[in-house]
DNA sequence: TGCACTTTGGCAACAGCGTTGCTTAAGTGG
DNA sequence: CCACTTAAGCAACGCTGTTGCCAAAGTGCA
């Protein structure tokens, strides 16, 4: 059950075991998983999974698929993930650039559209353009939400955006309202390293990461135990100006000695091993505060050089390994996922929720979503 | 509920919910509340909050204590915790001295002891005097368990100490089931920071904050969002081996220009105002990459200079937030609590899954714990 | 081929949760 | 004194996961 404030009833208690289980569906994927398997997994009886699969089954959320090798006794039936049962909208919204896509409820990607969108155009050809691009990719089908990805800073629980580097214009508009009119869909607003964070999330294993995202800026998305770290104020992850050389060359923020700064000031030298090395700085200080199980590096300068800054990040946090007598240090690897993995982790915005992954954002989708409450089947 | 991946059933369900209106009770302390704002509260419905409190009533932790005033109709009854229900002990084992509490359900303290221990004597000697302690304290009540704070680094997991700088023996000790055999009450172990963390935040209603505890060393204990971070390996909250000055004076952790050097340094040249500098320049690290709302200083350093360091970290934080725009600084405060702030922050591992706060670390009390099973009601 | 055994999974009855509908308790105000 | 308001409990209820039992569907040996 999620750590909250509020009361849970019997409909609550039903939507986490019906979430908990579709999360282990999801996580199977195309291998499936048994009903017993299942219950092992969640401690609920086999006989409790068998009634929530059934109801699973009887919505189109959840289908058997082919039996297990038998152990002596009558073989185990594969019960899997039904993807088309829900489809999300993803939108990363970029300084020159807007990705749309579509996926289905496993994440897969279904569609995706790309179009060249000045940011600094007006709020109204933003959000028409945003908008248009989602429903030419929807095609009639039922929709669970719309996941938007912006740089930041904003505000996660009401939508609004506040002042966007370069575009001051954005201050105090309520983007996620704006569209979720325009779309007559729930709309959920984040920044762009957490949607790229929230993606990685739910693709690998990692419990702990942070995601370090390297292009005209430099920000972090942190996931912590499994969850989002947003912050108060949807301000976590400013990472690109934490001091890390006092003193050192001023910083755009005002600031001295950024690893923003050093970073981006090696780059222009062309010197990636230099800017690496800063970055793992970072990286090795994030390490150490929370403590994290790996190291993720993307973003339009890292993509440039690649190995450069992989091999660089990582030689600072094996130097740190040594010094702690660690036997392991933190993995670091560039982040799987290609060019719409930001719009793909927007969409997980609204999939998360399904899952019983986070709350939803500032607008819930329902309270709570059951999967019986899937458009598809109502 | 708590975000898991175990399913819920009514027992659990019915844990939550009583845990929940626990908490509202506890916080509400010699005010105390009546049914329909614990209904309000917990969006249970009136009569649900009746059947629970009805339960806890009978069980003995929650009873009536007068009524409000009337606004036109039937006067609120007021309810309130009852602390003796049940006690829990906090073991604060510092490197020179330990420290043991008794506090009620409420956090409040009921008995304290204090002995000189050497942690370099052996693993009897130390673990003989904390059980001593505890047992003189604990004078036939029926004990919840015993919270025990010590240096780290330590997996809180499985209750086994590391490598304690300056005590090597005690690396691989499993100090949780030694004290937990020796007096046959449950045992959590946690480091002396997130101890002091947690008591921090059962008392204060600031949802994230930073506690950095500078002493013979500076380390730090982070609660995000309500939860304690203790990381994948029980290591959050290494804060005093940031680097912040790259190639700045040697540290004792074989790097340079670490926080902890720099502060250490500067108390030595007798510089307080220079050691609240670094320490501010940490602090707004922490301030911006997890948006923090609060932070709050401890340790025998700080506290024998309360004013200095206070202003020095606010000062940094006050220019950060000017640069940034933001209206507010993120306040700066020497952390409450005394000199038994650490075992009674010990003891609230305990008290803590109680009232649905945390998991109750390696050890679960219970699983779930609910208050029918507070041993005084056996 | 037949039978014993193992394992899976559903049916039916059940205890217990919060909810709903209604009643009783205990005040205020004209 | 009575109408009204608000608080809180009783009883019936719907629905949850659980328990006890049984049918289905395999394996393996005689």
């Amino acid at each position: 059950m999620n750590r909250s404030n509020s009361g849970a009833n019997l409909p609550a208690l039903r939507s986490h075991n019906a979430a908990l289980v579709l999360d282990l569906l999801r996580t199977a994927g195309d291998a499936g998983i048994s009903r017993l398997e299942l219950a092992e997994r969640t401690g609920l009886t086999p006989q409790a999974v068998s009634k929530i699969t059934a109801r699973l089954r009887a919505e189109g959320t959840a289908t058997e698929a082919g039996r297990r090798a038998s152990t002596g006794g009558k073989p185990r039936t594969v019960l899997k993930l039904v993807p088309s049962a829900g489809h999300a909208i993803g939108l990363h919204l970029d300084r020159d650039e807007l990705t749309a896509v579509l996926v289905d409820l496993a994440g897969t990607l279904v569609g995706v559209r790309t179009v060249p969108l000045d940011l600094g155009a007006g709020h109204d050809t933003v959000v028409g353009t945003a908008a248009e691009q989602a429903e030419s990719l929807i095609g009639g089908r039922p929709i669970l939400g719309v996941g938007v990805a912006s740089p930041g800073p904003l505000d996660h629980h009401t939508g609004v955006l506040h002042r966007i580097t370069g575009f001051p214009q954005w201050n105090g508009f309520p983007l996620r309202d704006a569209l979720a009119a325009r779309l007559g869909l729930p709309v959920v607003l984040d920044k762009d390293t957490n949607a790229a964070a929230l993606g990685l999330a739910l693709r690998g294993p990692a419990d702990s990461f942070a995601y370090l995202h390297l292009g005209t800026g430099l920000g972090a998305g942190l996931v912590l135990g499994g969850t989002l770290l947003r912050g108060s104020r949807t301000g976590a992850g400013e990472f690109g100006h934490q001091t890390i050389l006092l003193g050192g060359p001023a910083c755009g923020c005002g600031a001295r000695g950024c690893i923003e700064a050093l970073c981006l000031m090696s780059v222009a030298r062309g010197d990636i091993a230099a800017a690496a090395r800063f970055l793992g700085v970072g990286a090795a200080n994030l390490v150490g505060l929370l403590d994290i199980d790996r190291v993720l590096l993307g973003g339009r300068t890292v993509m440039g050089a690649q190995d450069g800054f992989v091999r660089g990040v990582r030689a600072v946090l094996e130097e740190r390994a040594r010094r702690g007598g660690d036997a392991r240090a933190v993995p670091v690897a560039v982040a799987p996922g290609g060019p719409h993995a930001v719009a793909e982790g927007a969409a997980r915005l609204i999939l998360g929720p399904v899952f019983g992954h986070g709350d939803g954002g500032g607008t819930r989708l329902q309270a709570p979503v059951r999967s019986s409450d899937l458009p598809i089947l109502g």
